[in-house]
DNA sequence: TACTACCTAGCTATCGGTAGATAGATTCGA
DNA sequence: TCGAATCTATCTACCGATAGCTAGGTAGTA
């Protein structure tokens, strides 16, 4: 990818994770790299579709962070932490999940958006609830896996919201420790 | 409070909670109640002053509502899920936390909407921490109150973030699940 | 030659916000 | 009690800034 075109996507997930797309403008990302805003739309004819390349790359590498969690080694405990601690991270940098930030503005978004962000909470759940059937030995049969994949994430990505608002984490380590406690791990 | 000033606000809210801030303008609201944008600067002089009166009427009926729960007589389960009733609600009509929006755009806004919010959080865990208190015996010893306050409200608004996107309740239920799990009740 | 990655220049629409006028209601002193 | 003054809630008319977006040109590269 041309240096500018990444340039631009970096700086535009930046200003969304921080501010909502509200605060993005082709003038403006124009101006952070020195170039016109009339040579942001050769990449992106329109707004929108600047967004949907938004989501496709903030995607894309959450779900190389996820790979690399699920081919490391160790049990489910260490899997789970390392998953955590993504959203700590994020947190600390002020930032709130782009997809997160997204769906806060859902009514304003275009069908094509709308359906990206569902694929991406979607997948996490996924690969939430797969991690646990692999490591399905490590916990009761009684948990419901699907279910509990989907608790684990909501509960992060709220605690990630509000956590950010008072610029600490505490909420996150909060529901590490109940998913922990919960799963008895 | 004025008719139009009142519709104003309710209008507002309602655009802010389904698609966030950059969708209102002064215009818009006007022509939604029929008069001019100019009108709307003579009850709010700033946008910023719009947007607290927003998030200071939001949380006046929301605590009006914490409040009837508290009044109520009945269980600590009976409570929490009048609490947790509330956030259903609002998911099934495809909105999401006026201070959840906010807080996805937490960068963009003026210091004292930050507080704002901030204070909007900080009572919502007060209250929940104090319903633990009040009805402590119907819980373990062991459980932190103020920490399972916090978990339980940032998961709630969590699971209202990504059930919105999905048109339904599921996460809110399965987060309800949890709570009453873990409290035993 | 054709394509890539920019540029200049400008369009229309909308934004937040202001100045100043006005009709009707309210208040208040003579 | 009546007229003057003031207040409330709106209006018309406008401003400069910025938004998304487009047409058409160009230097360098493949």
């Amino acid at each position: 990818m041309n240096d500018n075109k990444n340039s631009l996507e970096q700086i535009a997930i930046d200003i969304v994770q921080r501010t909502g797309t509200s605060e993005i403008s082709f003038r403006k990302l124009a101006d952070e790299i020195g170039i016109k805003s009339s040579s942001v739309h050769y990449y992106y004819p329109e707004k929108s579709d600047l967004i949907h390349a938004l989501i496709d790359r903030y995607s894309e590498e959450f779900f190389a962070e996820l790979e690399a969690i699920q081919l490391s080694r160790g049990k489910l405990k260490t899997k789970l932490t390392k998953f955590i601690d993504l959203f700590s991270t994020v947190a600390c940098n002020k930032k709130f999940c782009l997809c997160g930030t997204l769906a806060a503005e859902f009514g304003a978004l275009d069908d094509n958006s709308q359906q990206r962000i569902r694929s991406f909470f979607v997948q996490i759940e996924s690969w939430l609830e797969t991690l646990l059937t692999q490591h399905t030995i490590e916990i009761e049969d009684s948990i419901d896996r699907k279910a509990m994949a989907k608790t684990i994430f909501s509960g992060l990505q709220g605690a990630l919201l509000l956590d950010r608002t008072f610029m600490g984490k505490e909420r996150i380590v909060h529901q590490k420790k109940l998913i922990l406690s919960i799963l008895n791990i």
